[in-house]
DNA sequence: TAATCGAAATTGGTTAACCAGTATGGGTTA
DNA sequence: TAACCCATACTGGTTAACCAATTTCGATTA
């Protein structure tokens, strides 16, 4: 299991290395937007590398929009200009890989939005999505049971009501690793979930009547543990 | 051209129906989290794909934190409970390509966030780079260029300067589809940038003078013109 | 009988050969 | 001379064989 993280590690220097081989060479040749690098078999003979290292590296500037690979074609650099490409790849090598307060800080965020979004925008069929989450909710708490799951579910029925996909996508990529550490540190003891009923209520009803701002407090009074157990961390 | 998006959307096809089989085989086969799928190469035969598609399809997963794959050893269902894993597979399923609107609207979100965290954490690293970035920005308006790169470096540099890495990393996967909108319907006119000018001098200052709520207000004039934008378009 | 060791099968990851579509350039023709 | 065409080489993507680490399970031994 060590060795595996060594190897991960490992490997994100090797790619780190390479996306800045990339940039300097896109630099050096005076690469403008739009025009094609190299094949990936010539660049990973290059850099030394496997063809396998070079797409990884391809990948991940692609993820990021700066690099577009079109199959039998090539490899274009995106249309975003060399300024904002050095910038951009500057920021993406320092990248650090996200702690926890910084997720919770982010979804606190986005949920505070979205829940206002879906209070102006929601639909007959988000209403029928979030009363489903809601009584299934209530019925793990009312039985006494962990209902961790099914109070993000209610909360990602939202995030789909607010109507922007960006934003759902957000979420949905940061929830996993919310419920993984409740569930390892227990943030929601009975009580506190026996609030939540009344809470997530209390949420859905100002769906129901469009009301964004009381939704949006409603929120923020349900996420006040939350806040204080962010910071305390 | 018109053959490569045919092929991608296909491709997708097959992914989405193979992670409906992966979802259905965890509940049919009644896997708890934490227990091992069946390999690579059993769920290739199963779904009668090649093991490529498997492994794409599992990468997806792994991406929004619902499988973890282990080298020599197996793809492990994460461990978020079987309910949470149900829902978010549908959601992701159903989540769709990111509209230009929700893009605006999420940055505006973000920006409003970062830029407030910023005033509050930033380093003496982190205004140099900020001045930095905004000299940059000053210079190409001043020679009557287009600047929508740098403008938006200044803001990423903000982003940076909020000392929120989950932020940052979503407002670098999120700019480079502004800059091509941007730089094709030429959002920035000259008069717009030289007013971009002050607005962006105002922000820097809030920040090194650490006012949050001053410089989330600039901020927000900063965007009065995006907004109309974006809701226009 | 129970603990231990090791060989063989199984695992995800990697690699090199292969594929189909694209771009190129020299030769041909109008 | 210029336009066109086809053969050839080159592209990213795909596939199947390979690899090293792990797991498994049964034979062996204390």
């Amino acid at each position: 299991m060590n060795l595996e993280l060594l190897t991960k590690t490992e490997n994100q220097k090797v790619q780190n290395l390479l996306i800045i081989g990339i940039r300097d060479l896109i630099n050096y040749k005076n690469l403008e937007p739009g025009e094609k690098l190299p094949s990936e078999r010539m660049l990973s003979e290059k850099f030394n590398v496997t063809r396998s290292n070079i797409r990884e590296a391809i990948r991940k500037l692609e993820f990021y929009g700066l690099l577009k690979s079109i199959p039998q074609s090539g490899t274009f650099v995106a249309n975003i200009g060399i300024i904002a490409l050095n910038g951009m790849i500057e920021d993406i090598l320092r990248l650090d890989e996200p702690d926890f307060k910084s997720l919770v800080e982010t979804r606190i965020l986005l949920e505070l939005k979205t829940v206002r979004l879906a209070s102006l925008r929601r639909t007959d069929e988000d209403i029928a999505q979030l009363k489903e989450a809601l009584d299934a909710y209530i019925d793990k708490v009312s039985n006494g049971k962990d209902a961790v799951q099914e109070d993000l579910l209610f909360h990602l029925a939202i995030a789909k009501a607010s109507g922007n996909s960006t934003m759902n996508k957000f979420m949905l990529s940061i929830t996993p690793e919310i419920i993984l550490k409740f569930e390892k540190h227990h943030v929601c003891d009975d009580d506190l979930a026996q609030r939540g009923i009344d809470d997530h209520q209390a949420i859905f009803n100002a769906i129901i009547d469009k009301k964004p701002q009381l939704a949006k407090q409603k929120m923020k009074e349900h996420f006040k543990e939350l806040y204080s157990y962010c910071y305390n961390l």
